[in-house]
DNA sequence: GCCCGACTGGATCGAACGTTCCAACCAGGT
DNA sequence: ACCTGGTTGGAACGTTCGATCCAGTCGGGC
């Protein structure tokens, strides 16, 4: 059966393009050839057109980067190790790839901000599901829920950000400090709140 | 004399263009008409086409940012307030155009990395002229200049991804946010370095 | 063996892309 | 009044965009 594994090599193929060109720069037939597809299965598989396939590669490629997430705080019981472990998996993540794979939301969800609904909605609740992840990562050291979420909040926004200055800058320093300044932060709640 | 006139028309309407639909999603045609100008008058002027039209409009919106962080730097004696400053003008920007008007760099950087020199140095010299000029304010309060290179770096790095948040969430709770985590950082290096 | 629905390759659509071209324009110098 | 060189409007170029169409291929149920 090709059927599903085709859709899947499309989906993975759009997402691939979709983080390098953004949503308007990623055309379809490029993205067809990339699957080993043919145009008419994109639309086969996806009656909604670039857009319903943007929303689907979307969802692909932030469950992907949400597993890195995992994986990092996963590295250690302190939450301060956790995050930098995150920089430091996306800087491997980047170096690897000549500072090609990167967030794969970032990009299409800023040029599409308030134009696109759709992918506007999946960006947002992959950031959303990121910033769960590693809040609750964080609650593990007794630090309460709603301090946890202000700390996620600002460790994904330091977590992409410096992911946009190492790519154009082709050099991973922007997220090692990053990382330095991240765990600094978490360490200071971790103290405030565990006595 | 029209045509210095034009001719800043013409990057201003870019630069807006620009930062709202990216590269890609920016064309030409939409440009000019929003400048009031013409197709030919873009090409008259810009020689090298949308590329080095581009080029400058980066520069032209740096430059606007640039004076954004400086107000908001300057709103304070204590780097701390000013960071958290630059955050509440930002967050102003943004609420008064509908989460439009953001960063005029980021989304053109990140869909050319890799694939359009041109952009990515021109982006590339944006964040280092933001980055110093946050640097030599932090060490205007006795900072040493390395300390305030790395952290002038992660404020630049948390500016950048709270502003992606808070526009893909029409929410300016992760500008907030950061705002707050960014002074501590800011706090912590003054505290250390002067007695 | 046949049929039917899922799937695919390739041609094709109108629109929009970046870019080029040229005739017209309009000021300033002579 | 006349040239001249920078500037403009509008048509046109070939290419590519997203999308549609259709004739076919294919495998599993009858």
């Amino acid at each position: 059966m090709d059927s599903r594994d085709t859709r899947t090599r499309i989906v993975r193929a759009a997402a691939e393009l979709l983080q390098r060109q953004g949503y308007e720069g990623a055309s379809v037939k490029p993205i067809a050839k990339a699957a080993g597809a043919s145009v008419s299965s994109v639309y086969h598989f996806f009656p909604g057109g670039k857009q319903e396939l943007a929303v689907e590669a979307l969802r692909h490629g932030a469950a992907e980067y949400a597993d890195l997430l995992s994986e990092g705080m996963a590295a250690s019981p302190d939450p301060a190790e956790g995050v930098a472990a995150c920089a430091h998996l996306m800087v491997a993540s980047l170096k690897t790839s000549s500072w090609v794979d990167g967030c794969p939301v970032a990009v299409t969800a800023l040029e599409t901000v308030g134009r696109v609904p759709g992918i506007q909605q999946a960006a947002e609740e992959a950031l959303a599901q990121w910033q769960r992840l590693v809040s609750t990562a964080i609650q593990r050291s007794g630090v309460p829920a709603d301090t946890a979420d202000e700390l996620a909040s600002t460790i994904i926004s330091t977590l992409e950000g410096a992911e946009l200055l190492s790519r154009v800058r082709q050099d991973d320093l922007p997220l090692r400090r990053a990382a330095t300044h991240l765990s600094q932060l978490v360490r200071f709640a971790v103290a405030e709140h565990v006595p």
